[in-house]
DNA sequence: GGAAGTTGATTGACTAGTCAAGCAATAATC
DNA sequence: GATTATTGCTTGACTAGTCAATCAACTTCC
């Protein structure tokens, strides 16, 4: 039943597959076989695509990657001020759509492949500068130099948040109590002010 | 050569050629083999003393956290008051010792087998319980019933800098800056109070 | 007829775990 | 004090299984 048209289909199927296989298996079990088995073709298709099983899971990566700053730039345009910035970064980061199992699950894999993978290593690095870029603009203005332990803090709270998430398997995540955590820190920092 | 009480001697250098593997390599190119190699014995005589890789890893896992919970004890003996034992508790987590790529490697790779071994789920549910017992109870007496949350937050901080610092691979650890990103974050929940 | 899509079967590399045998130190026996 | 038995220690070689990647062939569409 070949049509034409396939591969941006097949691509995305197996991407998608790659991640749900990542969140049920814990990260160490996918095979490409199992990948492409879930997305319902052969594993010789998930190589025909993607050449090596090192692509797919770059690609769910970015796939993942690219779906949180959407996220990310979608809060801010509706933030009013700086502080209101910060709180869309925090509350972008702990959405529902990016803070279920199968997510998380798929970043700790991503620290564990960093480790290996240069272009792993790379991607995590540009999600770290950016993270620490968008809370460094919504806090300098109002902690001045202050800014830069803040956003480091921020930041580690929520990579920390992330991965407790990951040891509580069958405990649903509760993103209330994570963005209630990062932003009493958030209150913290910036006090009463404006 | 073989010499008679070689056991705990050969269990012991097999369990430190585990935890300098995992930091070479990422967690996850550790074979037995490689383990066996690094403390200068075969892999046969691995499985002789183990029994199973799993065994190997979890020995080296409990390794790392009596040594953590030993310097945590001995942090606590030396401190003054409740704000002394929070402190104490932050500080003995980033001691050096402690804070470095090997065991930074090792601490990823336990939650990563903490997805499908219970065993280690469950070492490192001691692990999560005994941290927040330690921090609640140093913060219950001077903030109340805003304990839980502190003690939340200060335990995903300490896990968020350790993560991130795994990444920072080539970057040697920073023991002071985390001890001061937490210490920060613990001044701001305790304020000026006794 | 060619191009795009797809697969079953195969290959080659790697790994955990097993096994039988060998070696050195101690203990028992005379 | 010498011989022998026992025990603990150690290994090379092997088994059985897994998985990424390849290949040759088949199918449907244009």
């Amino acid at each position: 039943m070949p049509r034409i048209g396939m591969k941006p289909i097949r691509r995305a199927s197996l991407v998608e597959a790659a991640i749900a296989e990542i969140g049920d298996s814990g990260s160490l079990n996918v095979t490409v076989s199992r990948i492409a088995q879930r997305a319902g073709v052969s594993s010789a298709l998930a190589h025909h695509y993607f050449g090596t099983k090192e692509s797919i899971l770059l690609s769910a990566m970015r796939h993942i990657l690219s779906v949180y700053s959407a996220d990310v730039r979608a809060a801010l345009a509706g933030a009013a001020d700086h502080r209101g910035r910060v709180e869309a970064v925090v509350r972008a980061s702990f959405a529902p759509e990016q803070f279920r199992p199968a997510v998380i699950s798929a970043w700790l894999m991503f620290y564990v492949g960093a480790q290996r993978s240069p272009e792993t290593a790379r991607l995590l690095a540009i999600y770290k500068r950016r993270l620490r870029s968008n809370l460094l603009a919504g806090l300098r203005p109002l902690v001045g130099r202050e800014a830069e332990l803040a956003a480091e803090g921020v930041a580690a709270l929520i990579d920390g948040l992330y991965i407790r998430q990951s040891l509580a398997r069958g405990a649903p995540p509760d993103s209330a109590e994570a963005t209630a955590v990062v932003l009493d820190y958030v209150n913290r920092v910036l006090g009463s002010r404006p």
